[in-house]
DNA sequence: AATGAATGAGGATTCATTCAT
DNA sequence: GATGAATGAATCCTCATTCAT
């Protein structure tokens, strides 16, 4: 077996995700992941060691590469804001330019069951730590707020990215996916409410944490 | 057929969200959810059109009763930005009570095929609304800052609380979810950075939209 | 599921063997089966847990019959000597009016893998216990031999009748089975030595346990 | 092909044995058998023309050992009795010393299909063909009854010795098998029973064939 | 209305065998 | 002669749904 080496695992793989994007989730069989990968049926057990395999690393490498793609962009910013914002830019940017792969991970791929999903939390906990990352640095050189658990800024952000996303792909990519990124940017940093006492900012900081 | 006004139609819900919530999404088969209901499988169709319906159903009624619950909660707040304060609390509040309903809408509901899927998109439009009609009088009244379109304002509250949501369920209940009504509240609204400049919030919104 | 008590149980099973019988182990599928029992393949599964419980449960459906007679044979024989001719022309007589099933146990049965044939030996072991009795029996009241182990006996005894059952279905029941009943008794016990030394039998019994 | 004279073909044979031996039957691929013999799959059909060639061709050649074994320990017995007596030792005796052989040919190859089992009971007509010169030659010689068949007395021999070896080999070796080739010998040759009417030893003589 | 026995479609996976190198 | 990557046929089992009672 060609450990991951040859074409032909990559073709797999990119079949699944067009096949999953193009049938859904539930209508991708082997069968059809292979005739669109162009080899029998078979040919997927010489590289994936089961479906569920095929699906995992399938996330796997697709994560691995949005990752990739987020660290390499918060390399040349020169605080935890700007990395923020060349991280959502970096987020949207990256799904906007793979509609395909949007929708495997946006929607297709949440069907899977248990134990997929729970291959995958793992999975998410890499791109979890590029934010944490950010949220650590924010919050210990005093540009992101204090007063508020680490956890539950990471919340904020990855929700309100991935929710963005999610509707950009049920709305069938009706709207520019990437030109959100500076209002999204805005609104987390700067927040919903326009007045000078926005938010509890002032007393809320002074008395937490 | 009672429509819906025998008490099986209610206790077949009850025993649907039980069984999903105790063994998941894929091994909740209509003769487990029928047995736990004490009724025979063939009388749950005599309530329900098909399984699709069933879990559609379920969603329905439950998030009806949120949206319910959310809209008693705005009534007595005194302006957009105490709606939204509102809202989020009685959000995290209603799960919090009800950990096997939270199961159920943030795991495994997700995992139902695809047609499934687009009802519930449906479904949420009522509880989008609930939120967007925060959102528009906020803008309206000057409260909330209108140089971000209503749906990324509503992305990010939604995202965020949603978000939360399922970490707390992942954690297996480990924290308490209604503490982060008001730190969240005070995230979404003030945003996470401290600077007066926080966000493009002054000059962002004399440029944009 | 009527738990054993439908006559589709006992349907499903008679056709097991028939099919078995007719076209073999390894062809006998689950469809097939349900087909010659007039059910739809499903319905296997309301009577059995899965194709090796099918199986294990003819085999021992069949061989307690096989034990139920040979025990009623044994009632009216007044010693063990007498029993073990009864025993064997018992055997043979129930398998000869039994082709279908002399296929299955003597042919088919054997190429299970090996969890069905760990059941099988369990079950065997009632039909072993009916021959032990005989040769305890024998050997306390001196008329079998005592020189040689009881087991070793069984292994005489079964091997001999068990290889007699094969050899007239692998000749395509080209003899007549029942017929062999009594000259395998009397070599059996009689020996295949003429000589009034016969075998070790006057110095080997009076020396061993 | 060096027609079965490379080393490889026996290297094959031998890695046959120890795989099924090992892992069982149904978990003797082909795969399996080529790694343990230090080829590649391929290469087993340089050799074999299939699957059944490879499993028959083990058996031909393990068997042919053990009737050369059984022919060479006839030489220098003086009667037909001394020679069932060797061969019943030399039988016990071989599959002793080789107890992968012994699981094989008792329990494993028995799960073979039809077809194979079908070649099988050809290449055994070879050891039968050793039995029944002894037989008749016994029978011949008077040493041996007359009243009973030659086949059926063959069933009594081997069915015994083989019933005793599938017995040794279930028992995971608990008991020697060697030490049973007398007890045995003495039980074919002078009956089960004791008393000197043992059988019908005197009158089913003079009355019958 | 209620029952629950019966139905039958649908898909992942293994492994003997081939053949280009 | 030797390799080993690729092939693709073949089958058990689950469970939503029906319908005779």
């Amino acid at each position: 077996m060609a450990l991951k080496s040859g074409d032909k695992y990559a073709a797999i793989l990119e079949a699944a995700q067009t096949v999953i994007a193009r049938q859904g989730y539930h209508s991708a069989q082997i069968s059809k992941i292979a005739a669109e990968a162009g080899v029998a049926a078979g040919t997927v057990y010489l590289y994936f060691k089961n479906k569920p395999d095929l699906l995992v690393s399938l996330f796997r490498e697709r994560l691995g590469m949005l990752i990739e793609g987020a660290r390499t962009s918060l390399t040349d910013a020169r605080d935890a804001r700007e990395k923020l914002r060349h991280f959502i830019s970096q987020h949207l940017r990256s799904l906007a330019a793979r509609r395909e792969l949007a929708v495997v991970t946006q929607i297709e791929m949440r069907q899977a069951d248990s134990s997929v999903q729970h291959e995958i939390s793992q999975i998410m906990k890499g791109y979890f730590r590029v934010i944490d990352e950010i949220i650590e640095e924010g919050q210990a050189s005093g540009l992101f707020r204090r007063s508020v658990e680490p956890l539950q800024i990471r919340n904020l952000v990855f929700g309100t990215i991935d929710q963005t996303v999610t509707a950009w792909v049920l709305s069938g990519f009706k709207f520019d996916l990437e030109a959100l990124a500076e209002p999204t940017f805005a609104l987390i940093t700067g927040g919903l409410c326009i007045t000078s006492e926005g938010g509890t900012q002032k007393h809320g900081d002074s008395g937490a944490a």
